[in-house]
RNA sequence: CGGGGCGUAGCGCAGCCUGGUAGCGCGCUUGCUUUGGGAGCAAGAUGUCGCAGGUUCAAAUCCUGCCGCCCCGACCA
């Protein structure tokens, strides 16, 4: 393509409302554009990017032996009512009406639709198993988009759905899915890691996140020095500490201090001139609308999400002061579990505490010296609070990491979550009748894009990875005036279209500066510099934008070279697992 | 939804406090010079100052309401 007939409008300006680096490449690259928040339109230069990502996407689905289906993103919303996430996925569906009055959605996600279909044409374990992908274009009305492509309302989306007949065959899925993920995005040229994941309001047994490392990612993640072992931070376990024998001599008279208007651990702390490891936290949560109180150690955070799987609820939250009040007696910062009215779970933190300081649920009141069983009690001992630097890993007890990802996919052993509510079952091979076993896998294609481009770029702009790069090659004629130059750039521009190498030929009447600097900023991969000095010796400048190594290239092998360059870039992303 | 910020030329911004001819840089057009890392000179074009009311002789500027966008939080595959 020549340069000067496409439309790739580049800027110098970083854009205003742009945060994070990949946002601003993406846009001052000409690859995108925003139309309203969090819905963008692709540039020609951006959309050649997202079907390079498509395309790895689809050879190794359908070499994993998914097959590729076309879904509708309008959607009735009784399929929604049906599977029970109409009122669950709440404010991200985008709903509205017909000419008839009747309620659609536009689609989030797939789940429904897919077990609408399947449910509807396989009946028989004899069409099992069975994996389907579409790329689609999602809607999620979200509360907050940012981040230009990261997370957007409007997005690209691939997503698959596997339905066995039973776990082993689920499990093996499972294990293809999450095999050929490994596959798509190391050939996207990211380095990443897949992490044990909560599997959110989509349901189902358990989940892993293919986490891209970078700072800018919304994800936080731990993983093990020593074994493999590596979590998003929300799911990352504690392991349960040993139970010390706490023996009741040990254990110091109950005694109420008066603490007028002190509330926070470290009021508390500087008002009783102790440490936070000798207060216990009372969070009063509503879970389900109930009052539930969770004991955590002063210092700690307590994780709602492992609160609410282990409760088992669908929905949980601090609770508002009113809530608080029945429950304590006292209003927000006196609680604590001496006669509390409500149930009461506790972190392992607490576990081997004694002589600790909490609220007395008596306004202004705190207790001195309160233990476990003498003065409270508590139904269980659990696994709630987030994870910190001092923790070992929870697998082999080596020492723990933190990094920041960006989740660019998903995948879900989801069970028969949407099989039992929506009735996809089938007939075994004694003719009876059982429900399918689902799996549903996501990648994000235009938050892989952004990623990649989080993770490679300089401080001139974006370097493609080879596998994504839009065009592969540009050829910088440097003065295009000078017929010489323009002459051979044409020729080499000829040489490599012929290899089918996607090959830009800027044959814009600038300056050099302007070329080197567009060329930089748009990350082509690969440069070939025409100059009239070289070209008097019949040679060319091939230059790496990754590296800037420059070496100097015979016309008559630049093609050649070129070619194997690319081979190499290419051969080196792509291997399999 | 709570808190904060912004809306003036395609992009980045000044002007607003203290009302009185709408500006700067980049980009764009034309010409001349220049030509290996975002050139120089000269001449140009481009605005419902987010929208709607109000105050005033006069509003980008003051007041009220609304809309949009961004950031932090809450929430979220």
């Amino acid at each position: 393509m020549r340069y000067s007939q496409m439309f790739l409008p580049t800027g110098r300006e970083i854009p205003a409302d742009a945060e994070i680096i990949s946002h601003q490449l993406m846009i001052r690259a000409g690859l995108i554009r925003k139309l309203t928040s969090g819905i963008y339109s692709y540039l020609p230069l951006g959309y050649r990017v997202i079907r390079n990502v498509e395309r790895i996407i689809r050879e190794e689905m359908n070499k994993a032996g998914a097959q590729e289906v076309h879904l509708p993103m309008v959607q009735p919303i009784e399929l929604w009512q049906e599977s029970g996430r109409s009122e669950h996925y709440g404010t991200l569906l985008l709903k509205f009406l017909d000419r008839n009055k009747h309620q659609y959605c536009l689609g989030p996600t797939h789940e429904e639709v897919i077990t609408d279909l399947v449910r509807n044409d396989v009946k028989t374990y004899r069409q099992l198993p069975l994996n389907l992908y579409q790329i689609q274009t999602k809607f999620r009305d979200e509360l907050r988009p940012r981040f230009g492509l990261m997370r957007c309302r409007e997005f690209g989306m691939k997503d698959a759905y596997s339905f066995d007949v039973d776990e082993a065959g689920a499990e093996k899925s499972y294990a293809r899915m999450f095999a050929a993920y490994k596959n798509i995005f190391r050939r996207c040229g990211l380095r990443f890691r897949p992490v044990e994941a909560d599997s959110g309001s989509i349901g189902g047994k358990y989940s892993h996140e293919f986490l891209v490392m970078a700072d800018a990612g919304e994800d936080a993640m731990v993983f093990c020095d020593k074994c493999d072992y590596a979590a998003n931070l929300e799911k990352a376990e504690v392991a349960a500490p040993e139970k010390k024998n706490i023996v009741g001599e040990s254990f110091l008279p109950l005694e109420s201090v008066h603490t007028p208007d002190v509330r926070t651990i470290e009021e508390v702390c500087s008002f009783l001139q102790i440490q936070p490891q000798q207060i216990v936290k009372t969070l009063i949560f509503a879970a389900d609308g109930q009052a539930i109180a969770v004991l955590i150690r002063g210092d700690q955070e307590v994780n709602e999400i492992k609160v609410k799987n282990y409760l088992g609820v669908s929905e949980i939250a601090l609770a508002d002061d009113d809530m608080i009040f029945k429950a304590t007696g006292a209003p927000r910062g006196f609680a604590g579990a001496v006669k509390i009215k409500c149930r009461v779970l506790a972190d392992y933190s607490v576990m081997n505490m004694i002589n600790f300081v909490t609220g007395a649920n008596q306004e202004d009141y705190h207790l001195k010296n309160v233990n476990i069983g003498r003065d409270c009690s508590v139904e269980s001992f659990a696994d709630l609070r987030v994870v910190e630097e001092n923790d070992v890993c929870p697998r082999c007890g080596g020492a723990i990491q933190f990094a920041r990802g960006i989740e660019v996919g998903h995948v879900f052993k989801l069970g028969t979550k949407y099989s039992k509510a929506m009735k996809a079952l089938y007939l075994d091979r004694d003719g009876r009748e059982k429900i399918m076993i689902m799996g549903c896998y996501g990648i994000g294609i235009g938050r892989t894009a952004a990623a990649s481009v989080e993770q490679n770029h300089d401080e001139n702009g974006i370097i493609w990875p080879m596998p994504l790069a839009p065009y592969q090659v540009i050829i910088t004629p440097v003065n295009v005036n000078e017929q010489s130059v323009m002459a051979a750039a044409d020729n080499i521009y000829q040489s490599l279209s012929a290899l089918n190498i996607d090959v830009i030929l800027d044959d814009r009447d600038e300056r050099a500066g302007v070329k080197f600097k567009d060329a930089d900023l748009i990350g082509i991969p690969v440069r070939i510099t025409v100059g009239q000095k070289n070209l008097a010796s019949g040679n060319v400048e091939i230059r790496i934008r990754k590296t800037a190594v420059t070496s100097l290239c015979a016309l008559d092998k630049v093609a050649a070279e070129v070619h194997q360059i690319i081979k190499e870039e290419l051969d080196a992303a792509s291997g399999q697992d």
